[in-house]
RNA sequence: GGGCGUAUAGCUCAGGGGUAGAGCACUGUAUUGACAUUGCAGGGGUCCCAAGUUCAAAUCUUGGUACGCCCA
């Protein structure tokens, strides 16, 4: 430590030094074993992730809650990791394999696995690296993945568990199928947009010999997906339209493909809408899906006609012509696709109704099809349409699982925080689908199911294979053996030896070997992966331990507090409710804070395309960690997205050096740091009046800390220092360091003083942790109070156990609004500021009398008042300024303007005037004195009091001018 | 279509039954003693509109308008 601060402060200059002190010395969790525990997980980001600005807003938020705590003595722990990722991190990888002409599928699955633990180990630390940058006290010797082995395991043991209780399933039905990343992905990782897009109008003709009432032998449907129609399995309509009632369970035989399918009665069919007659595609279309479960068509007999890129394959019942086969789903890359094909057919065989339109000069158009704006899924990762698709997954009973987290937030048992979400979480989980949590990719968890032949055993005994799968779902590959051998050898009564494959992708024949005595069953296993959040659930738990090392689990578990985005409340915050109550039998967290998204100066989403991306490392370059974070907290009111404004956070680097220069101040004096916790004692005003201030604002930051008000609490530290501390407590206090003064007095006030930004320091370290480490050592140094062993990150939160001394509180108040008036009154008639005036105080009030004794040096210095006579000023030009109810006399012959002063006085005589025949007006009317709360009929005659004997004040000085 | 949120000073936002606050910006002013990344002083607001409740509404209720978000 130098022994004198530099004139500037430089963030750039200590921060890499203070936060590689407090990680070397394990200040981040120092031991407190006997300490109540706080504890807080971190959302973990991405592995692939890099710190943006809403990263910057969540983790200083946290960081805020989780120093503050520790200063409060507490055990406090923040578990930090990162999150696998699995479909973004396989993208990344697979991108850089592009890059050199190289793909996934030249590996096998262990190798392209492996490369990605490579890619992970050299590049996977960026986000990490910048978390440290922010500042942020996380426990990083306990850095967490959720692919670490023990991750994994509890991974395994949730999905056991959970098929073992039957909470999870296979299941074969419609899913949200993303073509390009070729897997599942579940509701949540669709996004809805709306597009421009066309709306077709087919006729499909009736079997033979059937007609409508009105003769027609067609049906008109409409689509907006035309290419399906190759799949179509029927046409509803509905139970009640009498137009098609006739031709209920008649058929249509499908043009292209000449399918014969039956015309069905379903509600789905919308009267109203268009026709009232609806192509059904169960195979590819979620309403068609259930209205073809209604008609009676199983899920295994619904017909596909798209392979996993979206391209057209042949339906089983082999009717789609050659021509279409090999087709994408629709025009791609400038290539017609099936649905350009299947319109250009229909045209040409006369089965298209044409659109018929105006154009703007009123001439009659005809158009294909009818444009419309189509609400059109997209999957978030991969960026194409969404294909509902026909495969076999696995589904977590979401509709179970939630029932408890939902009384939970309906107890009270859980707080979100602001309150306002809680509608929206309970409209998603009272309204909760099955969640898909199989996904169709080689990073990630293995789900750990295998599957083998099934056995049927007949009543005498005998068995036989079916054509079904047997599924083992199994922790380890022991216990699937072990199942498995039970199984089959029960079935069969034949010794068993289980074969376990991975051989990749398997779907097809089971093998089921050998002789009589020694039969080998080969089972394979399920080649998914489980969807990213269905390990983030575990979080909270599993990072410390869970389902072993039950004493971090004891204490940490459940944890205090969940700080995240709304963004993913229900992609984390949710699931970590269900999966905390399914493992833990308890909420994860007592409270929810959800706080909103960091948006560009113009109030629009940052995004990468957009190009307004405000990177959070450039505004530490520019302004400080510490700045940024201020930023983040003061921004902070629940409940409203932050708007980026660098000046604000300019705004607060000034604040950060404004505090630079308050220390080096101090140290010019003498003042350095404390050794008690408990304000110093004290018989100046001054120094009795910021004790008192200390602990109000201590008072007010707690209580603000409390709510989780980040801005107030922010708002509180940051105006006592400036407001308080700089502007009128250093000042006050300057006197007392001049030659020639008491040095008792200042004695007392380098105590005072010195304690006092001790408290300050602290107060302010959740928020500016930077900054305060280094002024908290500074300060140690300057007066031989070493504080190497006692650094501000894990010192003592304050605690004045002081009261505020009310006299000293008056007298103060009293000093400050007579300079405040002194030099008002000074500025509007442009007598120089800095002009020490003579004063005389005629009827001084006792307040005064005994404030002008004590403080007169401050009094002069301030209000540059000197010397103040107690008594009547002579005749002639004075300027007269008014304190409480003192009314000062200051003589200005020769330099005063009177019409000016008269002028300035008339102005304040009016206000006050005004305020008090507004505030009679209310006391004369009976109404408000007899309905009116006491306080406020009380406080309107405290006002009108004060208001009057203000404006009397003024007319006697007004006629004192002449 | 359903739900949620927001509307307060030029800008970004707090607040909240007793006629309004912060930061920035703006105006004037100050420069040998912590700080111009500063000090001091000041200007600036029918608190979106309308009705209702109330002694009293910017605040509560209802309706409307505008903007934003989420779900279908």
């Amino acid at each position: 430590m130098t022994d004198q601060l530099p004139t500037t402060f430089s963030p750039a200059d200590i921060e890499a030094r203070w936060y590689q002190h407090w990680e070397e010395k394990g200040l981040f969790r120092p031991e407190r074993p006997d300490a109540e525990a706080f504890t807080i997980v971190n959302p973990p980001p991405n592995v692939t992730g890099s710190l943006h600005i809403g990263h910057a807003l969540d983790n200083t938020l946290q960081d805020i809650v989780v120093r503050y705590e520790r200063l409060r003595g507490k055990d406090a722990l923040w578990v930090v990791g990162t999150d696998h990722a699995g479909i973004a991190t396989q993208m990344v990888v697979e991108r850089q394999m592009e890059e050199r002409q190289d793909k996934r599928t030249n590996y096998s699955r262990e190798d392209f696995v492996e490369k990605v633990w490579e890619w992970k180990h050299e590049s996977g630390g960026t986000i990490t690296r910048q978390l440290r940058r922010l500042g942020c006290s996380m426990d990083w010797s306990r850095e967490q993945f959720t692919m670490d082995e023990h991750f994994t395991k509890a991974v395994l043991k949730t999905f056991v568990d959970l098929y073992n209780d039957g909470l999870i399933y296979r299941d074969k039905r419609l899913v949200n199928w993303d073509p390009k990343l070729k897997t599942a992905i579940s509701d949540l990782e669709v996004e809805t947009q709306d597009l421009k897009g066309s709306f077709w109008h087919f006729k499909y003709p009736l079997e033979d010999g059937v007609t409508l009432s009105d003769g027609r032998d067609y049906i008109e449907v409409a689509t907006t997906r035309p290419e399906t129609m190759l799949a179509d399995m029927a046409v509803a309509v509905h139970p009640t339209d009498e137009r098609y009632a006739s031709i209920v369970g008649k058929h249509v035989v499908l043009p292209i493909t000449g399918r014969k399918v039956p015309i069905v009665a379903d509600e789905h069919a919308d009267p109203e809408l268009g026709s009232g007659a609806v192509k059904i595609t169960p195979g590819h279309d979620f309403n068609d899906f259930e209205v073809g479960k209604r008609a009676g068509i199983a899920a295994g007999d619904m017909l596909n006609m798209l392979d996993g890129d979206a391209n057209v394959c042949q339906t089983s019942d082999g009717l789609v012509p050659e021509e279409f086969l090999g087709l994408h789903r629709f025009k791609r890359d400038g290539s017609l696709g099936a649905r350009e094909l299947v319109i250009e057919r229909l045209k040409e065989q006369g089965f298209l109704i044409p659109h018929i339109t105006k154009t703007r000069k009123g001439e009659e158009q005809e158009l294909d099809a009818e444009p419309r704006t189509i609400a059109t899924p997209f999957g978030d990762r991969g960026g194409v349409v969404i294909e509902p698709w026909l495969t076999d997954q696995w589904y977590v009973d979401a509709e179970k699982l939630a029932a408890k987290p939902i009384e939970q937030v309906k107890s009270g048992e859980i707080e979100i925080i602001p309150q306002s979400w809680e509608k929206t979480f309970f409209n998603w989980m009272e309204n909760i689908q099955p969640w898909c949590v199989s996904r169709q990719l080689w990073w990630g968890h293995r789900i750990p199911a295998w599957f083998g032949p099934h056995i049927e055993v007949r009543e005498d005994g005998s068995w036989y294979l079916t054509s079904e799968t047997h599924v083992f779902v199994a922790e380890t590959e022991e216990a699937v053996r072990e199942k498995a051998r039970i199984f089959y050898e029960q079935a069969t009564g034949f010794s068993i030896e289980i074969g376990l494959l991975q051989g990749g992708d398997f779907r097809g024949e089971y093998a089921f070997s050998g002789s009589n005595n020694s039969i080998e069953v080969d089972l394979y296993q399920d080649p998914d992966v489980l969807d990213t959040w269905f390990s983030s659930a575990l979080w909270p738990f599993a990072t410390l331990g869970w389902p072993n090392e039950t004493d971090l689990v004891e204490k940490h578990f459940p944890n205090n507090l969940l700080i995240s985005g709304f963004d993913i409340l229900f992609f984390w915050d949710a699931r970590m409710m269900m999966m905390g109550q399914y493992n833990m039998g308890k909420a994860p967290w007592p409270k929810l804070y959800l706080h909103g998204l960091v948006r560009a100066a113009d109030g629009a989403k940052m995004s990468k395309s957009k190009g307004n991306v405000v990177d959070p490392l450039g505004l530490i370059d520019e302004f400080g960690a510490d700045a940024l974070r201020f930023f983040m907290a003061a921004m902070e009111s629940q409940g409203r997205d932050i708007k980026m404004d660098n000046e604000r956070v300019k705004g607060y680097r000034n604040f950060a050096t404004k505090l630079w220069n308050a220390t080096r101040f101090c140290q010019s004096n003498g003042i350095g740091a404390s050794s008690t916790l408990a304000a110093p004692e004290a018989r100046l005003a001054a120094n009795q009046w910021i004790i008192g201030e200390v602990q109000q604002t201590v008072e007010a930051l707690d209580a603000a800390m409390a709510d989780l008000r980040f801005d107030a609490a922010a708002n509180t530290i940051y105006q006592f220092t400036w407001s308080r501390f700089c502007d009128w407590y250093l000042e006050l206090i300057k006197p007392v360091f001049a030659e020639g003064a008491s040095e008792t007095a200042a004695a007392e006030t380098r105590e005072v003083a010195g304690w006092a930004l001790d408290q300050i320091l602290v107060m302010l370290h959740p928020f500016m942790p930077f900054i305060t480490e280094e002024l908290w050592h500074a300060q140690g140094a300057l007066n031989g109070n070493d504080r190497s062993e006692y650094p501000i990150i894990t010192a003592k939160w304050p605690d004045p156990r002081s009261h505020v001394s009310k006299p000293a509180t008056q007298a103060i108040d009293w000093v400050i609004e007579l300079t405040s008036n002194v030099r008002s009154a000074k500025n509007e008639l442009g007598i120089a500021p800095g002009a020490k005036l003579a004063a005389f105080l005629p009827n001084a009030s006792q307040l005064a009398a005994s404030t002008i004794e004590r403080s007169s040096a401050a009094i002069e210095r301030l209000a540059r008042l000197t010397p103040v006579t107690l008594g009547e000023a002579p005749d002639g030009p004075a300027m007269q300024v008014t304190a409480g109810g003192d009314v000062f006399v200051i003589p200005l012959e020769g330099i005063i303007d009177i019409a000016e002063e008269k002028a300035r006085l008339e102005k304040a005589l009016t206000a006050s005037q005004k305020e008090a025949k507004s505030l009679e007006g209310r006391l004369g009317n009976a109404n408000f004195v007899e309905r009116a709360k006491p306080e406020a009929v009380e406080k309107a005659k405290a006002d009108f009091a004060h208001h009057s004997a203000e404006a009397e004040r003024l007319t006697a000085a007004l006629a004192r001018l002449g």
